[in-house]
DNA sequence: CGGCGCGTAGTACCTCGGTACTACGCGCCT
DNA sequence: AGGCGCGTAGTACCGAGGTACTACGCGCCG
């Protein structure tokens, strides 16, 4: 038995998933919230398998509820529903920790796997939304390991080369490399100066460049 | 009527997809496959809406196919099966241009709506892999827009100020900078120090890291 | 043993980048 | 009319970065 707890400002909203969901037998609604700030108190206090969130809402919205209910740490996972399959609305989403992003034209059955889906601990993403976002995963997670033949240099780099490219790719001076990797300046310099002949960079920063351009360097820096 | 190609290199594997698929009267098998690069030459030749296909084949392999098939610029697109969610085979397969990743444990219903989904256009991928999808998505794609209140400049900087940003981003010197916006390279030192200013990076290198966290540098550079 | 790759270190030199500060024209708002 | 933001441009200065070249110890391999 799957608990769910429906959040959306319209009440003939909330009562359409109500009626749908008590259809089955394996989804029970266990509360309604009409707003953000609402959710995320039922949710604290009800603790449902699934919360089912729509994005549009007067006051707290639902990327913000989620957001919270996300950061509040309990095992309630957030499926957003949203009319709008505008993009801003699905990166915030899934940034806000949704597990789930679906349209509410999406047919009864599609609902009903989503909401099994997310509360299994899976994920779900409307077919429609799904190809947009792969492609842009596809632009942003390029190489992720030395996969597409073309390789100028990274394999030829050696273990110490590729942590130096590494600490460069950070944004560190030579001066922080050297304090951190305990060496002196000149070595420092050696290395990267060894790491751009062999990447074919004629600075550090296209070194750096090269570094995210490989999955060397990562947003989570420093 | 959606016409598919099933790729498989088991022939049981491929009479039961043959079956579900004519259970079904939205659906039609036009044709079958062993292997790659027989996959390839039937797609061409029958111009499937849908290939069904396998990753795991003797020969060429069903990541390899989907590439050419995709490269080919045809119509069909690609919906990749596997029994394995290993993470490789769903970064290749949607790096290689397929439309949707499924496993082979998905219900016939799935199947079906995942053929229906890719045949229209949609994209689809299993649940079970959607979750880790969406956390790395999470971490490589940061901030999209100006979102997520925290941040530091970025909407502080102005029309010009963003541009230079970007083109520091590729790592152009600011000769180049200035010859490609045809400036002064004096012009470009202002921008620079007031972007650095702005942003909070104390050199360049840091700024074309601010650039690529958030999302004002491409990988597809210069 | 001798050579080679690698990591380490140094010197010398010059360029590029960044800072500080000034300046001016244009357009917009008050 | 005056002020302000923005884009443009300049000078002067200095430190970080990059190049070129040399050098040495260590471990591995033929």
């Amino acid at each position: 038995m799957t608990t769910v707890l429906v959040v959306d400002d319209q009440p003939l909203q909330r009562y359409g998933f109500h009626l749908l969901l008590d259809s089955v037998p394996e989804t029970d609604v266990v509360g309604e919230a009409a707003h953000g700030a609402e959710a995320v108190r039922k949710t604290a206090e009800l603790r449902p398998d699934v919360v089912l969130m729509d994005v549009r809402m007067p006051g707290m919205d639902g990327i913000e509820a989620t957001r919270r209910i996300v950061a509040a740490g309990g095992r309630s996972r957030v499926l957003v529903l949203t009319t709008f399959d505008l993009d801003e609305y699905v990166h915030a989403a899934l940034r806000a920790g949704a597990s789930g992003f679906l349209l509410k034209d999406a047919r009864p059955e599609e609902l009903l796997a989503g909401i099994r889906a997310v509360a299994s601990g899976d994920a779900v993403i409307a077919p429609a939304l799904t190809r947009r976002l792969l492609q842009e995963y596809a632009r942003y997670v390029p190489a992720h390991r030395a996969d597409s033949a073309e390789d100028p240099g990274l394999g030829s780099l050696t273990d110490r080369e590729r942590e130096i490219l590494v600490a460069v790719g950070k944004g560190w001076t030579n001066g922080e490399i050297a304090a951190r990797f305990v060496l002196s300046e000149s070595t420092v310099k050696t290395h990267v100066g060894r790491v751009l002949a062999k990447i074919g960079a004629r600075d550090r920063i296209q070194a750096v460049i090269f570094a995210y351009d490989h999955g060397l360097a990562r947003p989570n820096a420093d």
